[in-house]
DNA sequence: GAGCAGATTTATCAAATGATAAAAAATCAA
DNA sequence: TTGATTTTTTATCATTTGATAAATCTGCTC
């Protein structure tokens, strides 16, 4: 049960079965549908979502204008961190962009772990780590790759992203316009 | 001793005696002279320093232009994370801008604390959180704000940077050259 | 304080990207 | 399939930013 989630953690680290039982009994697995908020904008974080299938984004509004903050792919967590950490509102929500399958984890019962199971804890702390190291990477990239370069790397880094999810969320993304993202492309 | 560094930890959670005892068995402090490189690219980071005054940078190279990645002030925790957390050498650098003393701590030795002191990873867990939402706000802001808009809220978030530090290197941390972040401040 | 080296600004032109509007293509529901 | 809606592309023009070179300015050394 939840095999795609333990599978997830022994990238990082194995946990002791006891500690796995104990994360087991506070995950609900949800389904959502194609297009559907997963969270709303303004609402606080208090859970962390495990993707065992489909593609998520993060997104927000700037001068209502809507821009992707990340992708979210299979077997990866998900999860609003500015608002799970500071416990304030999150200004951006979670879309699902494909009918997806999610474990829901509570993230107070999650963090109430950590004092019985310090290896729940180490786990998390490896998480995080490694999405803090993918947002350093993202702002090498933003800061002195052109438009083409961001998207031509992306392309290597996720090949198939381009099939599964529409331009207009990719162009925001990448931090360009939609009509700039469609002249980058045509010039091949 | 090390009262700098304690007031720092009590920011984000207090320590044991016998906590911050083991921790400050394993510092070091140091200084470096102004403009000296604290560690050069190329190394791989085994060392998190505490920045107890003066200002450093990390920074890299891209097609031979120098890039400032981040700065670093008094009473901050400066690491290349993604050299750190890896252990893979670290295509970047850090620099000090202002002669600096330091406080070194071996990584190594500081994580072999956390088995004996889970307070310590739990502390060490919530710094990398707050650094990543740094760089998660740092990523919305190169994603869609324009060269002049990062500028005046670089000028608010830091007012006396501008004085601290060459314009040359503000220029590259925001994304643009230095000829194009005259032109800004120019237009004031 | 003179001279030097590096930092910053200014000027000019080129290239990249944005804004807007409209056309074409794709998607979806009836 | 048809028609409506959304997405993507294309076109045009404006704006921003980059590249390069040269002129100032600043700080440092002697």
């Amino acid at each position: 049960m939840f095999l795609t989630l333990q599978r997830y953690f022994n990238q990082f680290q194995p946990l002791s079965a006891p500690a796995l039982e104990a994360i087991e009994a506070i995950c609900k697995p949800i389904t959502i549908q194609k297009n559907k908020n997963l969270q709303h904008i303004g609402q606080t974080c208090q859970t962390i979502y495990f993707l065992e299938n489909g593609i998520a984004r993060i997104y927000y509004l700037k001068d209502e204008i809507d821009i992707t903050e990340g992708f979210y792919f299979e077997n990866s967590i998900i999860a609003r961190a500015e608002s799970l950490f500071t416990g304030r509102p999150s200004r951006k929500g979670i879309q699902v962009l494909e009918t997806a399958d999610l474990i829901a984890i509570d993230s107070q019962k999650f963090f109430a772990l950590f004092d019985a199971y310090p290896e729940i804890e180490r786990l998390f702390r490896k998480i995080i780590e490694a999405a803090y190291i993918d947002t350093i990477n993202r702002i090498e990239s933003l800061q002195f790759n052109s438009a083409e370069e961001r998207y031509k790397s992306l392309l290597e880094s996720s090949p198939d992203l381009i099939n599964r999810v529409p331009l207009k969320y990719i162009a925001s993304f990448l931090g360009i316009t939609q009509v700039s993202l469609s002249r980058i492309r045509a010039v091949r």
